[in-house]
DNA sequence: TGAAGCAGGATTGTCGATAATCGATTGTTG
DNA sequence: CAACAATCGATTATCGACAATCCTGCTTCA
């Protein structure tokens, strides 16, 4: 085997009360228990979880910097509610980014990758038969992922890391009428390209892949968005003490 | 008139400590007082600088979203020192963005836009023939975010930010021995390009100035990189000697 | 009536102190 | 003598409290 110490951004350390605080409010919005634009207050925040306020702040920082939520001096943090034609900007840059990144993977690409990458829209493929939206949003994520990965240039992963969560999370609040087997076979193309290791016929496929989901957009995204559930004290969430 | 309200991203709000000593800090990583591979003590920095160790955190953590130190769990910051390698892959990255950046300004630029690329590009000009790099590193970074500012795309932007001052930094750690003369003359064809409004040969200009900037770095970069304030036991890895 | 200005409450920014963790050093054991 | 465990100093992560700032609604004055 050759994956013992694979430094993969997650798992490395999860002892840190702030990236648990972080990656639970970043699942929060996504489930959109914060509706765009809503306030998310530190002080009430570490109550409910059972901390203080320090780790609050700072995973209120990293979500900022990853364009999900808004902070200004004294001001406070706001759940962003972007513009249709922002996340159709967040689109063409991401395009830029994947398309890069496939040029430079294709070449160096292993039988490993081929073959995980290939796992991954099986995978993507088997949940949308289940209708299953949250697996395939999940494989989605991690196909891209790893096919910047495959690329081996530190500065394209950190700075499409950088975007990807927030097209990522509106993606999902829009996306829930569309059904999963159409975001699920966007991929195949992709994957046949990749199977070519034609680099140029990647990246065609991933922008006409782009170009698909940003008309999807265009059609589907209204300016109020959604705004699931109730924001008044409907929190009630179990302190995370005792995990 | 025209510049009442420019919200640019200094000037808003200097009232927050730790947006202070995060300016501070990147000055003085950039001006090479604290050397690659050296580490950043919060307590300590917190002292010098009068402050609680709260705002000292922050900074880091801004700083770490740039690019330029690292900070593990427990273990604290040091700054960074990139390979060779890793500025080359930051510059082939820069340059799909700021090519993403023309493509998109071109078509809408105004002659206010020009007006003011060009003026920068004097500006470069004047510096060089008075070989004050600094100012011609200052007018070349006005540039290019002017560039991407034309582009209006909010996304491209931030990305584009989060990424700049990470090449920009070690470029003016290598360059120092390379003539000002020659960085402000990379920008004629460039400027050139952007006045004939043809996308594609100002696509074709910035590639060749990354170009030429890329190779140059290869040939001047070396492992041990600058030294310039002789800290205590100071790195001592293995040297590329590609240089 | 309407605008300016002023409490009052709520929330953020900063502080000083403490607990948790790391790395090196030293002492121990086979 | 080498490998290993316990310990100690240094530093980070977190806490609770306080000061600074903003927003709202009310009062006051023209």
């Amino acid at each position: 085997m050759r994956d013992d110490e694979v430094p993969d951004h997650r798992a490395i350390s999860r002892t840190v009360l702030a990236d648990q605080v972080k990656d639970r409010l970043l699942e929060a919005i996504l489930a959109g228990r914060y509706p765009p634009n809503s306030r998310i207050v530190e002080t009430r925040v570490a109550r409910e979880l059972g901390t203080s306020q320090a780790p609050v702040r700072e995973a209120l920082r990293g979500l900022e910097a990853l364009g999900l939520i808004e902070i200004s001096p004294f001001r406070g943090a706001r759940v962003r509610h972007p513009s249709a034609s922002e996340l159709l900007d967040a689109y063409v840059v991401r395009s830029e980014l994947e398309s890069l990144g496939a040029r430079l993977a294709v070449p160096q690409l292993t039988e490993a990758d081929l073959a995980e990458l290939v796992e991954l829209v099986d995978a993507m493929q088997v949940a949308a038969r289940g209708d299953d939206r949250h697996a395939v949003a999940i494989a989605d994520a991690s196909f891209h992922a790893r096919l910047i990965q495959a690329a081996h240039n530190a500065t394209l992963e950190r700075v499409w890391h950088a975007l990807e969560p927030f097209s990522r999370t509106y993606i999902t609040l829009v996306i829930p009428g569309g059904n999963a087997q159409w975001t699920a076979d966007l991929h195949l193309p992709i994957l046949d390209a990749l199977r070519r290791r034609d680099p140029e016929m990647v990246v065609r496929a991933l922008q006409r892949h782009f170009a698909d989901v940003s008309a999807r957009l265009g059609t589907e995204w209204s300016e109020t968005g959604p705004d699931p559930a109730g924001p008044p004290g409907a929190a009630t969430k179990p302190a995370l003490r005792g995990a």
